[in-house]
DNA sequence: ACATTGACCTGGGAGC
DNA sequence: TGCTCCCAGGTCAATG
């Protein structure tokens, strides 16, 4: 479910909870995750102080005393900040007590998330450190993007979903950022032009950033940390809309498969 | 090194 | 109503 927007909206909105606060309670109903979660886990976090709650990728990276709390939502996931007294339902596998009378609860229906712990520098964790740039920064350039195509066989959109090259782009996000530069997902990453690798760097960092003011999107059951959905289903031009007019050029939306996943694209503006 | 596929899970909707 | 099948916002691990 979430993206790069639906992460970094959850971020913000449990941070102001949460950060400066110290742990009282951690209950864990559900240790399998993707991974396990550790078994002592609850125990490593009462007493310690939450410092900083940053993100990198699709990680949301909690700063205690003593090391690091890795999550990841999955495909399903959320975390969302309730009073205590909220009762968990069947999926809310953790429940984080804070010193100020609030909980950090995760649920994860299909429970392709995860929950792990490290008490190294988080760069150097085996799940971040082959991690590509952040595509809001400006080592998400042109020029990169560029070099990372040439001599690649697999399409322009597979390559947009590959962490090692740039992370955060998910599948609805590549669909559109790839609808905004005028290019056809399905085109072999080698094939694209120093123009067009501008262009998709445009629209890539334009979609995310508006997509993070709008909350995310909500296509079925995200949440931001309070409860509301994204708005972000709104401003959606091509995801999903299979046999809708292309709103540029009003020909018909195509669905194909590439790489397993649902891709949209409008034949005509998209070479 | 790169590309492809399977695997991990549950729930919802379509079609019969 | 109920069964079966397919689909879903992710991404690692195994294989060729």
């Amino acid at each position: 479910m979430p993206e790069l927007p639906e992460v970094e909206t959850t971020r913000q909105g449990i941070k102001p909870y949460i950060e400066g606060h110290r742990i009282k309670t951690t209950t864990i109903r559900q240790y399998q995750l993707r991974w396990p979660i550790p078994a002592d886990l609850a125990e490593i976090l009462q007493k310690q102080k939450i410092h900083r709650v940053n993100r990198r990728a699709k990680y949301i990276l909690i700063h205690c005393d003593s090391g690091i709390l890795i999550i990841h939502l999955g495909m399903s996931g959320s975390l969302r900040v309730l009073d205590t007294n909220c009762p968990p339902e069947k999926h809310d596998h953790v429940d984080i007590e804070v010193d100020n009378g609030y909980i950090l609860r995760f649920t994860d229906p299909r429970r392709f998330g995860a929950i792990l712990w490290t008490e190294d520098p988080v760069e150097q964790h085996k799940l971040i450190k082959h991690l590509g740039p952040e595509p809001l920064t400006t080592d998400f350039s042109p020029d990169y993007l560029f070099k990372q195509c040439r001599s690649r066989r697999c399409s322009i959109k597979t390559l947009l979903m590959n962490g090692k090259i740039v992370v955060g782009v998910g599948n609805i996000y590549a669909n559109e950022a790839l609808f905004h530069a005028k290019i056809n997902p399905l085109k072999p990453a080698a094939d694209l032009s120093k123009a067009a690798s501008g262009r998709l760097v445009s629209a890539v960092k334009n979609i995310l950033a508006e997509a993070i003011k709008a909350g995310g999107t909500t296509l079925k059951d995200f949440r931001q940390s309070d409860g509301k959905p994204g708005y972000f289903a709104q401003q959606l031009n091509i995801y999903g809309k299979k046999g809708e007019n292309c709103p540029q050029c009003g020909s018909s939306i195509e669905l194909v498969r590439e790489s397993q996943r649902a891709t949209y694209f409008c034949p005509c503006c998209q070479k």
